[in-house]
DNA sequence: AAGTACATCAACCGCACGCAT
DNA sequence: GATGCGTGCGGTTGATGTACT
C-alpha cells in the first residue's frame, strides 16, 4: 500500500511564499511552537501544504539563521565536510551554525563545485544519496553489534535527553582519536569551526554568555551541565579538522571507510542535538588556548 | 529596447525512517 | 511483525534575476 500524500494538494498555494504568509507562520510557531506539521497550515490559516509550511519556517523565518555570502571559513569548513561526508547536508548544516541544509546544498552546486574545478580541486565523488548509504551501510552490517531492540531503546534515552551512552561511545571513538589528540590545530582551525573571528571575541562571546547559558531541554546552567562530553567532542573536532584524515582512504585511524563514516555519524548526531553548548564550548576552549598561548 | 542564454536559489517531490498502534 | 502517520532528507525543478548580444 502507497502512502498517501502528506496532504491534499486540492486548493493549496504554490511557489514563493508573500509576506503575509510568512507572518501567518511565524506568527503561529511563536505562540504554539513547531508541532504537528500537516495540521498547521489549516491552524494558522493558510493554503500551504504542512511540508511547505515546515520548510519555510526552517529555511528562513526560524530565528538565527544567517543570510548573505558564505565567508572563506564557512566554505573550507564545507569542502572539507563534503569530503568526509558527501552530500549529507543536514549534517554538514549541523556543523555550520545558522546555515541550513539546502542554502548549503544550493551553495555547493552553484559555487563552490565550479571554484574547486576551476582550481583544478575536484572534489571526491561520493556515492550518492544518504539513504543509498544507509541502505549500504545495512548490507555492510555496520552497526551489526546493535540489535533492533538495543537501538530503539538507546534512540528512545537519547529523545529523553539522556546522553551518556553517546558519551561512552564518544569516549571509545576518542581511544581512535588519542594519537592525534596532540596535533593541536591552528587558531583559523579553531576559529572555523567557533565562528569568531577574533581572539578577543570569542573572550568577549565567552563572558557574555557564557556566564548565564541554560540547557533549553533540561534547564541546567552551563557550569552545571557536564563539560566532559564537549571535551569529547572537542577531540573528534580535532580529527575532524586533520588534513590527514579528509580522504578516508588516507587515513589511518579508522579499519574502513564505513567504520570511519559511522564515527562521524555519531557524532554529528551528537553535535546536532547540542550544538548550542558545544558552539560556547568552543569559545571557552578558544578562550583558554588563547590565554595560553600568550 | 528586445530577445536569449545562463545563473541563482526558493520550493517541490519522492523516499526512507522512527514511532505509535 | 505489520501498518500507517508524521517528519526529515537529498535531488531536482522552475521562477526569477542578470548578463550578454
Amino acid at each position: 500500500m502507497g502512502r498517501k500524500p502528506c496532504c491534499s494538494k486540492e486548493g493549496l498555494r504554490k511557489g514563493t511564499w508573500t509576506a503575509k504568509e510568512d507572518m501567518l507562520l511565524t506568527n503561529y510557531i511563536n505562540e504554539h511552537g513547531e508541532v504537528g506539521w500537516r495540521s498547521l497550515p489549516m491552524k494558522a490559516g493558510l493554503l500551504r501544504c504542512g511540508k511547505s509550511c515546515r520548510l519555510r519556517w526552517v529555511n528562513y523565518l526560524k530565528p538565527g539563521i544567517k543570510r548573505g555570502n558564505f565567508t572563506s571559513e564557512e566554505e573550507d569548513l564545507i569542502v572539507r565536510l563534503y569530503n568526509l561526508l558527501g552530500s549529507r547536508w543536514s549534517l554538514i548544516a549541523g556543523r555550520i551554525p545558522g546555515r541550513t541544509d539546502n542554502e548549503i546544498k544550493n551553495y555547493w552546486n552553484t559555487h563552490l563545485l565550479k571554484k574547486l574545478k576551476s582550481e583544478g580541486l575536484e572534489p571526491k565523488i561520493h556515492k550518492s544519496l544518504a539513504k543509498n548509504t544507509r541502505r549500504q551501510k545495512e548490507k555492510a552490517n555496520v552497526s551489526s553489534q546493535i540489535n533492533q531492540k538495543g537501538y530503539k531503546e538507546k534512540k528512545k534515552r537519547n529523545k529523553k535527553g539522556n546522553i551518556e551512552e553517546n558519551c561512552n561511545n564518544i569516549e571509545e571513538k576518542e581511544q581512535v582519536a588519542k594519537k592525534i589528540e596532540e596535533q593541536w590545530h591552528t587558531q583559523d582551525s579553531v576559529q572555523a569551526m567557533s565562528g569568531f573571528s577574533s581572539t578577543s571575541e570569542v573572550a568577549s562571546e565567552k563572558e557574555t554568555n557564557c556566564n548565564n547559558v541554560h540547557c533549553p531541554s533540561s534547564g541546567q546552567s552551563l557550569e552545571e551541565n557536564d563539560n566532559e562530553i564537549y571535551e569529547k567532542l572537542q577531540v573528534i573536532d580535532e580529527l575532524l579538522l586533520n588534513d590527514n584524515c579528509l580522504l578516508p582512504t588516507e587515513c589511518t585511524e579508522f579499519n574502513s571507510e564505513s567504520q570511519m563514516l559511522e564515527v562521524y555519524e555519531e557524532y554529528f548526531q551528537l553535535v546536532s542535538e547540542n550544538s548550542f553548548y558545544h558552539f560556547q564550548d568552543y569559545a571557552h576552549s578558544f578562550a583558554e588556548f588563547g590565554q595560553d598561548d600568550l
